[in-house]
DNA sequence: GGATAATACCTAAGTGAATTATGTATAAGA
DNA sequence: TCTTATACATAATTCACTTAGGTATTATCC
């Protein structure tokens, strides 16, 4: 697990960035789906999760649709138009980040 | 300028490198050496700053040396030997953070 | 059959690293 | 003489997160 401090700011990213990538998820398969893309380093909490989604949903970046399986409900989170234009400019600032941190720290990336 | 929500969680770090990399520099010195090493990208505030400095010398990672420039106060800080080996802990962390969130993210770095 | 774990959603209180705002004072330059 | 640069510092606030709690269904293990 990486010092949790240093994922601060990086949760909408990578949360646009999986459902631009996988399309239709819902929430406890972000947790895992980003869970095993990061070989168990990140490991996003409900309660950091949740609230994240809600959030991306009231601003018009994200759109749902609930559906049962058997007596339990599932919330399905898609992007819209305005999240998919709001995860290229994440992601392109992230990698933008990364390198000017590179620069300042000195360190080679590949 | 980049998302200062991204900066969260670095701010030691690029405290502690630069210093390892330049040997003693003092408070002022540092905002104007990360600036130009990230070309105007990261703008260090006084009051991030100032108390980051303050809680590495309390954790015994920095020791200083203040001197008179006219009557001017001046701080020096340097690393003590268990701020180098921090250095080293947290450059090494920010790298395989970077190596991970790339994964997630699917992005290509160099 | 009964306990435990996994699935699946949610919110509220607290934390802590930052921002913003403010303060003090000296030196340099226009 | 006024503004900018140098150089330190702290206090109030913000906000994304953690921690802790809650509800309920389904699967698994003994």
């Amino acid at each position: 697990m990486h010092s949790p401090e240093l994922l601060k700011g990086t949760l909408q990213t990578i949360v646009l960035k999986v459902l631009k990538d996988r399309g239709r998820m819902y929430g406890y398969e972000i947790t895992n789906c980003v869970r095993e893309l990061s070989d168990s380093r990140l490991q996003l909490t409900e309660g950091a999760l949740y609230p994240t989604l809600h959030k991306l949903e009231a601003e018009g970046f994200l759109k749902t649709e609930t559906i049962m399986i058997g007596k339990r409900v599932r919330k399905y989170y898609s992007l819209t138009a305005e999240g998919r234009a709001s995860t290229r400019e994440r992601v392109s600032e992230f990698v933008d980040f990364i390198r000017t941190m590179s620069n300042v720290l000195q360190v080679e990336l590949g």
